[in-house]
DNA sequence: CTCTCCCT
C-alpha cells in the first residue's frame, strides 16, 4: 500500500477498507473529525487493482470543502490541483488528461450522473461528510445505486461520514460493511451555563461571551441562529467590551466576502477576536486560535410548506451531533472550553442528528431530475428517508403547472429546457418564456438576484436590486453577471418583443403570488389567499398591484422582502388567460345589506368591479338570511309583541316539551336558510325588512295546531279579579312573572298558574306605588303568613288604601279607599 | 424568535 510522510488515526483501518472493496461493491466508512479520511482514503484506493486506468470520483458537500480537499491530496502527491487530483464546481474546473481522483461538489455530481448514467471511466463515487444529508447527496446516492442495479454491476459506491448511524446506510447499499476509524482532536471541556426563559437570548449570549473573556485565554466563536442575533450581541458587546485588543467579527452567508474574510482570519498578534457566527461555520472552515466556544443551541432552518409552495424559515433546537460538531471546534489545534447555553440534562432531549434536507425541502428541482432519470415517482429510488409525498405532491403539481412534466408525470421538452438551465423550475421558467420575446437577459439578472443572497442589497424593489448588481464591480457580482448571461444565452431567441417590466417577469415564475393592495398602506392580498406587508413607508408600499417573489414569517406576519410593482395592462398581457369574470353576491356587515357586483378575479384577487343590482333569487336571499343573523338576532326588528310571542313559545318548549319549536338565539342562526331566507327573496338589506315580514317569518314556525295552544297555556295576559288584563313576563330568568298590585288579587284563593295548570306564575305583589313587597309562588300561603306583617307595615306608609284583615274576603281593587270609609 | 445554509 502507498506509503505516506506522517501518520493519522486513519492508517489503521485502511487494509480493511482495500479488502472489503475487493470482496464486495459498497462499503460504510465511519470517521470522526481529523481521522484523515478525505485526504487519504482516494489516494489509497487509487492503486486498487479494480481501478484499471479508470476514475475516482470524491463529493464534497461545498466548494470550499472541494478546493481544499483537492489541494491536500495534490499537495501530499507534490503536484498542483488539475494533474492527477482535479476539481469540478460551478464555477471553474481544474481537469486535465492525467486526472484519476476528480474531487466534485454534489450538485456537480447530481448533473454529471444524470447526463451519463453508465458512469463511463469512472470506478468508485466516494461520498465524503455523507451525514450531511444534503438533498444533492441523498439523490446521488441514490442514482447510482440505481446504475449499479442495472448499468454498472461494478460500479463501487463508498460512503463516508463523520456521526452517521452507519447501519441504516449499509442496510440502504446491501447489507454493506461498516469500517469504523478512531479520530483525533484535542479534549474540550463543556460547560453548562443553562437557559433563563424570560430573559432575551442575546443577553444571555452576550453574558457568556464577557465571562468567557474574563475567565479564559484565545478568541471566541460564537453559534447563534441568525442574523437579526448576531447583530443585536453585536450592539450588547460594543457598548459592554472596553478591552481595544478585542476585537468583535459577525459572520454569516449573506455577509460580503470581505468582511466574511476578516471574520475567518486569525487575530492579529497581542489581539482576541469574538467571531458571531450562524451555523456556517460549525464545519469545513476553522478560525486560527479559537479555543473558546459559545453555543446558543438554536438554529434556523427552513421549511417548505407544501400548502402554500413556500420556504419559510424555523427556529430549533440544534441536533446532539450539531451542537458535538460545534463544540469541536475549540479543540482543533489546542485544548479548549465549551460553554452551552442550556442545562446538562437537556443534552439528551436533543435529536440525535440533524433532520435530513429531504424531509424539509421544497422537492420541485428533485422531481424534475427524477423526471430526467426516467422515474416518476422518486419513492421508486433507493432514498435513505423516502421524500414526503405532500411534498412530492406539490412539486409535481407547480412541474405540471410550469408545462415541465406531463400528466402521467414524465419530462416533457420543456421540462429538458429547464433542466439545463441551473436554476429552479420557477425562476428557470421566468428565463425562458422571457427569452421568447427577447428579453432573457432582463430575466436572468432578476434570477440572479433573487438566487444569490445579498447580490444588489436588501431594499424589497427589485428593479432597484437589479440596478445595483449591474452597477457592482466586487468578483462576487462578476462571477454571477458571467452565470446570467450564461443563462440568457441557454434561453434567447432571436425574437425582438415589446419590452416589459420586472413585475411583469416574475408572474412568469411566481403566478401565485401576484398581490392586490388591500385598505391600509403597505398590506397586500396575494392571489394565492395569502396576505403580505410591506413597512408603511417603503417606496413600493404605494403601488397598487405587486408582484412577490419572497416573503417571510408565518400566516400572520408574513413580511414582503422581494417584489416589484406591476401595471394594470400587463396583469392583463401575462395573467389574462387565468383571470374568471364572475357575478358575486356579498353580505356588507356595515351596511347590513347584500352588494352584487360584476368581479374580474384572478385567484384571490378581484381586479375590478362594477356594481350590479342585488338579484331576486333564492341564493342571494339564502346569503341575506344567513349574513342577517351572523351580526345576532337582537338585531332584527322585533315589535314588542313579537319579542313576547318568542318568548311564550320558549317557555313552552321548557314547559312542555320538544314538540315546540326552538327559537333560542342558536337555533335561528342555525336555521336560518329555511325560516328566514324564503321571506327575502328580492330583499337587498336591512332597511327592506319591516317588524311584518319577521313576524310573518318567525310565526311560519309555529305549527297552526300548535297556535291556538299556545293561547291557551302561554296567555299574553292574565286576567286578575279587579278585572284587569295584566301582561305575563315570559323573559325572566326565576319563570313566567305577573306584576300586580297586592290589593287586585284580594279574594283569590288558588295560586294563579298557566300550561294547563302545571306551572305557576311567579307573582311579584305590588304596593299601591308599584315597589316591590314580596315575591311568591303560593298565594294562599301569603295571605296565611307573611300577609299580617306586610300589612302592619304598609297601612302606615299608604294608609288611603285598603289593608283588610282578611283578604280572601275584602273586595278586589285598583283605587284607594272611597273617601270617608 | 423580524431570513439559515449550500449547490447545478
Amino acid at each position: 500500500m502507498r506509503a505516506f510522510d506522517s501518520s493519522l488515526p486513519i492508517d489503521a483501518v485502511l487494509a480493511d477498507l482495500t479488502e472489503s472493496l475487493r470482496a464486495r461493491p459498497n462499503a460504510v466508512l465511519v470517521a470522526p473529525p481529523g481521522a484523515g479520511k478525505t485526504t487519504r482514503v482516494p489516494l489509497v484506493l487509487l492503486d486498487e487493482p479494480w481501478v484499471q486506468g479508470k476514475k475516482l470520483i470524491l463529493l464534497e458537500p461545498r466548494r470550499l470543502a472541494a478546493r481544499a480537499a483537492a489541494d491536500r491530496m495534490a499537495r501530499t502527491l507534490g503536484e498542483a490541483v488539475g494533474e492527477t487530483v482535479g476539481l469540478r464546481v460551478r464555477l471553474g474546473s481544474k481537469i486535465s488528461c492525467k486526472t484519476r481522483i476528480e474531487v466534485v461538489t454534489e450538485g456537480v455530481f447530481a448533473r454529471m450522473i444524470l447526463d451519463d448514467p453508465s458512469l463511463e471511466g469512472v470506478a468508485a463515487v466516494l461520498f465524503d461528510e455523507f451525514h450531511e444529508r444534503s438533498l444533492d447527496a441523498d439523490l446521488g446516492l441514490a442514482l447510482a445505486l440505481d446504475a449499479q442495479g442495472g448499468l454498472r454491476e461494478d460500479l463501487r459506491l463508498l460512503v463516508m461520514s463523520a456521526t452517521l448511524d452507519g447501519a441504516r446506510v449499509a442496510g440502504l447499499l446491501g447489507g454493506s460493511p461498516v469500517i469504523e476509524s478512531e479520530g483525533r482532536a484535542y479534549p474540550v471541556e463543556t460547560l453548562y451555563l443553562g437557559r433563563d426563559p424570560n430573559r432575551r437570548i442575546d443577553e444571555q449570549v452576550a453574558d457568556a461571551v464577557t465571562r468567557a473573556l474574563r475567565a479564559e485565554t484565545g478568541s471566541v466563536l460564537v453559534f447563534l441562529p441568525g442574523q437579526g442575533e448576531i447583530r443585536r450581541v453585536e450592539t450588547l458587546l460594543r457598548e459592554r467590551v472596553t478591552d481595544p485588543a478585542i476585537d468583535i467579527a459577525p459572520l454569516y452567508g449573506a455577509l460580503e466576502r470581505g468582511e466574511q474574510d476578516l471574520a475567518v482570519s486569525p487575530a492579529k498578534p497581542g489581539r482576541r477576536k469574538v467571531v458571531l457566527a450562524t451555523s456556517i461555520a460549525e464545519t469545513s472552515l476553522t478560525i486560527e486560535g479559537v479555543r473558546v466556544v459559545i453555543d446558543s443551541g438554536l438554529a434556523r432552518v427552513p421549511v417548505f410548506e407544501p400548502d402554500i409552495g413556500l420556504t419559510r424559515l424555523e427556529t430549533v433546537r440544534v441536533s446532539r451531533a450539531a451542537a458535538d460538531q460545534r463544540r469541536g471546534r475549540a479543540g482543533r489545534t489546542e485544548p479548549g472550553v465549551c460553554y452551552r447555553l442550556w442545562e446538562e440534562a437537556a443534552t439528551g432531549a436533543l435529536e440525535a442528528f440533524a433532520r435530513p434536507e429531504v424531509l424539509s425541502a421544497d422537492l420541485a428541482p428533485l422531481l424534475l431530475d427524477c423526471a430526467a432519470w426516467g422515474v416518476t415517482d422518486p419513492a421508486s429510488l433507493a432514498f435513505l428517508d423516502k421524500p414526503p409525498k405532500p411534498a412530492v405532491k406539490e412539486a409535481r403539481a407547480l412541474l405540471q403547472q410550469l408545462q415541465a412534466l406531463d400528466d402521467e408525470g414524465r419530462i416533457t421538452e420543456t421540462g429538458r429546457r429547464l433542466r439545463d438551465l441551473p436554476l429552479p423550475p420557477r425562476l428557470g421558467r421566468m428565463v425562458l418564456i422571457a427569452g421568447e420575446s427577447g428579453q432573457a437577459r432582463d430575466a436572468a439578472d432578476l434570477a440572479a438576484v433573487l438566487v444569490e443572497r445579498g447580490l444588489g442589497g436588501d431594499v424589497v424593489d427589485l428593479s432597484e436590486r437589479v440596478e445595483r448588481f449591474r452597477r457592482d464591480r466586487s468578483k462576487r457580482a462578476e462571477d454571477m453577471r458571467r452565470m446570467a448571461e450564461g443563462w440568457a444565452k441557454a434561453a434567447a431567441s432571436s425574437a425582438n418583443g415589446e419590452k416589459h417590466s420586472s413585475g411583469a417577469l416574475l408572474t412568469l415564475a411566481y403566478p401565485d403570488r401576484l398581490a392586490k393592495a388591500r385598505g391600509k398602506p403597505g398590506e397586500y392580498l396575494m392571489a394565492n389567499g395569502r396576505g403580505a406587508a410591506l413597512e408603511p413607508h417603503d417606496r413600493l408600499a404605494k403601488e397598487p398591484y405587486l408582484a412577490i417573489a419572497e416573503i417571510s414569517g408565518g400566516a400572520a406576519s408574513a413580511r414582503v422582502l422581494a417584489a416589484a410593482p406591476i401595471a394594470p395592462d400587463e396583469i392583463e398581457a401575462f395573467l389574462g388567460d387565468k383571470i374568471e369574470q364572475r357575478q358575486e353576491v356579498t353580505f356588507d356587515r356595515q351596511a347590513r345589506a347584500l352588494r352584487a357586483r360584476a368581479v374580474r378575479r384572478y385567484g384571490a384577487i378581484a381586479l375590478n368591479e362594477r356594481p350590479l343590482r342585488v338579484p331576486e333569487t333564492e341564493e342571494a336571499a339564502r346569503a341575506l338570511a344567513t349574513g342577517l343573523v351572523s351580526l345576532g338576532i337582537d338585531g332584527l326588528p322585533f315589535s314588542k309583541a313579537l319579542a313576547q310571542w318568542r318568548e311564550r313559545v320558549m317557555f313552552l318548549r321548557k314547559a312542555e316539551g320538544e314538540e315546540w319549536p326552538d327559537l333560542s338565539d342558536e337555533a335561528l342562526v342555525a336555521t336560518a336558510e329555511e325560516w328566514f331566507a324564503p321571506h327575502l327573496v328580492g330583499k337587498a338589506g336591512i332597511n327592506d325588512i319591516g317588524a311584518d315580514l319577521l313576524s310573518e317569518a318567525l310565526r311560519s314556525l309555529l305549527p297552526w295546531n300548535l297556535q291556538r295552544r299556545l293561547d291557551a297555556e302561554a296567555p299574553t295576559h292574565f286576567e286578575v279579579p279587579t278585572g284587569s288584563e295584566i301582561p305575563v313576563d315570559y323573559g325572566s330568568e326565576e319563570g313566567p312573572v305577573l306584576a300586580v298590585r297586592v290589593q287586585e288579587l284580594f279574594g283569590l284563593d288558588k295560586h294563579p298558574t298557566i300550561a294547563a295548570g302545571r306551572v305557576p306564575l311567579v307573582l311579584h305583589l305590588l304596593s299601591p306605588a308599584h315597589r316591590p313587597i314580596q315575591i311568591t309562588r303560593d298565594l294562599p300561603g301569603f295571605w296565611r303568613g307573611s300577609w299580617a306583617a306586610v300589612r302592619a307595615d304598609m297601612r302606615g306608609q299608604y294608609p288611603k288604601h285598603p289593608w283588610p284583615e282578611d283578604p280572601l274576603t275584602a273586595p278586589p281593587t285598583r283605587r284607594a279607599k272611597p273617601r270617608g270609609t
